[in-house]
DNA sequence: TTGTTTTGGTACCGTACAGTACGAATAGCA
DNA sequence: TGCTATTCGTACTGTACGGTACCAAAACAA
């Protein structure tokens, strides 16, 4: 997003809606999986012709990790305010549980988790936008639960390291679970389960 | 295999060996991803024409199924030996975290469950099969699960199913990690520490 | 008006895929 | 020696894909 042209002041006026390009790209994306959407079906959808996504975002690879920037922003930031928040072991714990079990926008899986999962199907770039979101991630969950040992809220026995790993993919498996189908209640059992590990006496 | 034709006493010799092209097929499809390998990629691994192998298993649906069988018979099945063991509620988690952790021939993963994990991608039959075996495998787990409270060594708050469910998925968490080149170690660490529910005073 | 610049889309390229038509090859049987 | 049955593989079909050549359209500048 930092590379805002400066609007040229000749030439035909531009009539494709770049964001409006990227939404959809990003929804279609999210809402079945990245290797099972075409450009040829994005352009239809947003009603534009392939020379123009193509002026626009470069490669297919440019579209994709645009739609997973747009992601990042829109819905994997809320994961890390919830990291951050501060507002205790348990407390954070409840809120991840109720974001990746509950929220709406989450009934069709992540993004980010399908292109985790299916990364040597994309592009080098979006797939190295994967790995960073995913190093950022896991960086994420340790400092969650550093400043939790740091309060002493969390048994000993597991580095924070494994224990940050541990519960990223607990809730990554949660919310690809949610996509599959699975009975929502199940699936909130068996994180709170997974979960449990976290406060024992 | 119940359809053995009654070799026939006339024509051309076949000299196409059939379990050699299911052991090419399943193991490309297990070593890469059922979806990354074409028919035509297994018709030059196997060396002999696509006519042969459309003749042999009717359609690429037919060669995936006959595939994943052929894998459920020759690795699945100890899965489900070790289950039926009756040996105990810890024993068996023990020796679950050892076939998941460090049986070699699961280095690259399990064919059952990259099918699984992209079962929209698979023909029909296919993809009901898949559909057996993972309702087979759960009731295995519940009934596994069931005889270990029967024998009163399981706690309480967490029904069989759930269990079962929670089970499955912390094993196919482990393996598909295997897969994805993950520090052994630290795999065993996750597992273990997700199968401790199990075992609590 | 006449260029120049930018965006628009049609129509195409080469590639890979699943699946098949068809004739050649090779056997037993009459 | 035909005749029939079966398997063989070459060469093809049609479709979908990512990506592009090319020219028309539409604006400003001279």
């Amino acid at each position: 997003m930092s590379e805002a042209d400066p609007k040229p002041t000749r030439g035909r006026p531009k009539t494709m809606n770049a964001e409006q390009v990227l939404d959809v790209a990003m929804t279609a994306y999210w809402q079945s999986d990245p290797a099972d959407v075409s450009v040829n079906a994005i352009c239809q959808m947003a009603g534009i012709s392939k020379p123009s996504l193509y002026r626009e975002f470069g490669s297919e690879d440019g579209l994709s990790r645009a739609a997973l920037d747009r992601y990042a922003e829109q819905v994997l930031s809320e994961m890390f305010v919830i990291l951050h928040a501060g507002v205790g072991l348990r407390q954070t714990l409840d809120a991840l549980i109720d974001f990746a079990c509950d929220d709406p926008r989450l009934e069709t899986g992540c993004l980010f988790y399908k292109m985790r999962s299916g990364k040597h199907r994309l592009g080098p770039d979006t797939r190295a936008r994967v790995e960073e979101i995913n190093t950022a991630g896991q960086a994420a969950y340790a400092a969650f639960l550093q400043s939790a040992r740091d309060a002493g809220e969390w048994p000993d026995g597991l580095s924070v390291e494994a224990g940050a790993k541990y519960l990223g993919e607990q809730i990554a498996l949660a919310i690809t679970m949610r996509a599959s189908g699975e009975d929502p209640a199940r699936i909130r059992e068996m994180l709170t389960l997974a979960l449990s590990v976290f406060n024992r006496p």
